[in-house]
DNA sequence: CAGTTTGTTGGCAGTGGCTGCCGGTAAAGT
DNA sequence: ACTTTACCGGCAGCCACTGCCAACAAACTG
């Protein structure tokens, strides 16, 4: 799965200097840092806020910043891919035998279960930015696209061709785009607060979209 | 249709000063300079292409670039809605009667008629490079994005609904994303040349596919 | 025709996102 | 201690992009 890398010096016993931060160490300050950024985008807008101000709250130097984020934008980045990776977690549990509708009925989440409360707030709060933040929306829809591709390997796990296939690709392309549409009207319905009740009715609209449109394409697989 | 905007000043006869530019003057100017941004962006690539450069090869001021555009990559972008709008073309076009697969097929073209085969290789460059540029990546997907909402607008009109219910907007969505992954394909294959056998191969693609997804979605409208 | 009004253009200066480079320091092994 | 490897912060600089303003263009008015 993994590894695809050319073997180089692997099984090297005990490296020389210091050891390299760890990727979920890394993915954690990277999270940390996310969740300071969307706060400030969310109080003083975007282009209000710096990346100096961003690194000031996040209690790192711009220097640093930068090496951690490509862009102003892409510091939302970890918290959305939480919410996109909970999505993915949940397909890679569908059971063989189940039918899909009946899957995410049960299983799906708009976030990881790990994830706190504040955290799901964070999120919506972003899509719900990216109405008037073009470049917000651009972060977000590269973000989704990526979370395609992890989608078709599952799709084409379970159905056993290629994760890229077009017929697979289109597919998975086509269960983002519905997850975006359903994510962007959950962000939208809850501008006023979250409850429960919403929650449950964003679940039913995706179980029920996800499943046609699947089923649909995969018929002339 | 159009003339949404509360009348104001409506009627005035004869205007005072000199007339604004047309939409369409200013439309053919963004095309003109977008063929020159995407000639320089192919051939040095995009970080190695400054505003500058792709001002001066278009014949105008850097300032005025910056007017025309609001980002050197947004500069792809009227070469690219051009594609785009010749699907939104033939759907509208699509007949009462008519199986959307069966349209597809005879009416579907990746670009517009009126368009040079250069402008098609053009777009096709461009759509290769989004794989390695990020940026470039990101504003062909805000394109794409922004077309779901045309989409919607024709498939409202046909079932009689709104273009703003989830249920429209989910099946434009999904049709934008499988003519993404198709155009991404054709792309692809056309690496090495277009030929009338790829080209056709896209149609049929895209015919079958929109058809497939379209219809799972719509019986549960 | 000159004079007025409205709109576009181009130059110029400035901001800020972002990068290359370098020295300092932390964490490992020998 | 000494070396090695890696992260961090500060500094200088590039360039995409913007605000401001003067110049010019194209209409109407008298």
């Amino acid at each position: 799965m993994e590894d695809v890398a050319i073997d180089e010096d692997r099984v090297e016993g005990p490296r020389r200097g210091r050891p390299p931060v760890s990727d979920r160490q890394r993915q954690r300050r990277r999270l940390e840092i996310s969740r300071h950024a969307v706060r400030l985008f969310a109080e003083h807008g975007v282009a209000a806020t710096s990346g100096e101000q961003i690194a000031r709250a996040a209690g790192v130097s711009e220097r640093t910043l930068w090496r951690y984020f490509r862009s102003k934008e892409s510091c939302v980045e970890p918290l959305l891919a939480n919410a996109i990776d909970a999505f993915r977690a949940v397909l890679r549990a569908w059971p063989a035998e189940l039918d899909l509708t009946e899957h995410l009925r049960e299983a799906y989440t708009p976030i990881l279960d790990s994830a706190s409360d504040a955290d799901l707030e964070a999120v919506l709060a972003v899509v719900r930015m990216t109405r008037d933040e073009p470049a917000l929306r651009a972060a977000y829809l590269m973000l989704r696209e990526r979370s395609e591709h992890t989608f078709a390997e599952v799709l084409a796990e379970r159905s056993n061709t290629s994760p890229d296939s077009v017929a697979i690709r289109v597919q998975a392309a086509a269960m983002s785009a519905v997850l975006k549409v359903a994510t962007d009207h959950l962000a939208h319905v809850t501008a006023a607060g979250i409850t429960p009740e919403t929650l449950r009715r964003h679940r039913e609209d995706v179980a029920v979209a996800v499943e046609l449109v699947i089923r649909g394409l995969s018929d002339h697989g």
